[in-house]
DNA sequence: CAAGACTCCTGACGGC
DNA sequence: TGCCGTCAGGAGTCTT
């Protein structure tokens, strides 16, 4: 076992948050973030601003002064809302540098905004860190705090990125249902597979038809439910279905009672703890090893343009 | 609706 | 040793 993990972790390179990695770093984070003011923003690289689009310097004017009220998870996202009132600002600042009035207002004394929540998505390599790294070479955002605290957005791929909008479902408004939530039931997961005719593995990556997988649990999910990635949704029997739901949610679970997988040298987690979910992986990334339920070798294999793992035995097509 | 290609990026890795 | 081509990976977009 203790090999087997070793192994893995000589393996993964790269972090990938899906969603219990998010939902970890989202507890995490709450207790240091919200109830605090965003003094100020700053960004190093400005395609990380998804919204307002090409304009920096507006994301962090609107972003300043704004209190954290809560925090969120939808899917792969991490939500941060922000009160709609800012704190007044220096009147003779604001007449030097900015003589824009206030949005809607043309009383300068009053701030009244409209809320706003910050919509981050991850992807490949994003960390969102409350400690800075002793390198900033992978530093795209900061973030201060008022308490003096700061959060730092890492991401040494730059495929990640931050919305600031004044209603999340601008950014989240696409995604299927949650798969933890009480709503996502067995037979909810059959009425939407029934509609489709694509194979397995690229329909429960698609965040439109179920939010938060990613290429690590769907492969998880699928070994446990016995079902080749490339099996074809509406061929489910309603057993298999079933024991789908039952899987995907019990990897799910499994992962954020470990708090999610933690790769060599990277930090998932915001106080740059480690996750252990990487330990509990059955097949993602372990091609060539036993399969722990019938010792046949795992195989890897692409499927819809995904490295794929999967045990030949336990899940035949 | 399905499926594949292409794009964005970097760093690791293999070949020579 | 060092250079260079290739690849992975989430998700959006475009094409077939």
């Amino acid at each position: 076992m203790e090999e087997r993990a070793g192994e893995i972790g000589k393996r993964l390179k790269i972090v990938m948050p899906e969603l219990p990695e998010v939902e970890t770093i989202v507890r995490e984070l709450c207790p240091h973030l919200v109830d605090r003011t965003i003094v100020s923003a700053q960004v190093a690289w400005e395609r990380t601003i998804a919204q307002p689009k090409e304009d920096v310097a507006r994301f962090c004017a609107e972003i300043r002064g704004r209190h954290i009220i809560g925090m969120g998870r939808r899917g792969k996202f991490v939500l941060i809302h922000l009160s709609g009132t800012a704190p007044r600002e220096n009147p003779a600042q604001r007449g030097l540098s900015n003589p824009r009035p206030g949005p809607g207002s043309g009383d300068p004394d009053r701030a009244d905004l409209d809320p706003l929540s910050l919509v981050i998505h991850l992807r490949m390599s994003g960390q969102l860190l409350l400690a800075p790294l002793g390198s900033p070479q992978h530093r795209r955002a900061t973030f201060a705090l008022s308490d003096g605290g700061r959060l730092y957005f890492y991401d040494q791929r730059k495929f990640g990125r931050i919305w600031l909008v004044r209603d999340p479902s601008e950014v989240v408004g696409g995604l299927g249902p949650e798969p933890l939530a009480e709503t996502f039931t067995a037979q909810a997961l059959q009425a939407r597979l029934r509609k489709r005719r694509g194979m397995l593995k690229p329909l429960l990556l698609d965040q439109r038809f179920i939010a938060g997988l990613g290429n690590i649990y769907v492969d998880e999910s699928l070994f446990r439910a016995g079902l080749h990635p490339q099996r074809t949704a509406d061929t489910l029997t309603d057993a298999q279905i079933l024991h789908l739901h039952s899987a995907i949610r019990e990897v799910l679970n499994q992962a954020l009672d470990r708090h999610g997988t933690t790769f060599d040298g990277i930090f998932v987690r915001p106080e740059g703890e480690r996750g252990r979910q990487q330990e509990g992986l059955q097949v993602y990334k372990q091609d060539g090893l036993p399969c722990v339920r019938c010792g046949t070798p795992i195989q890897r294999t692409v499927v819809g343009g995904r490295g794929t793992h999967f045990c030949p035995q336990c899940q035949p097509l």
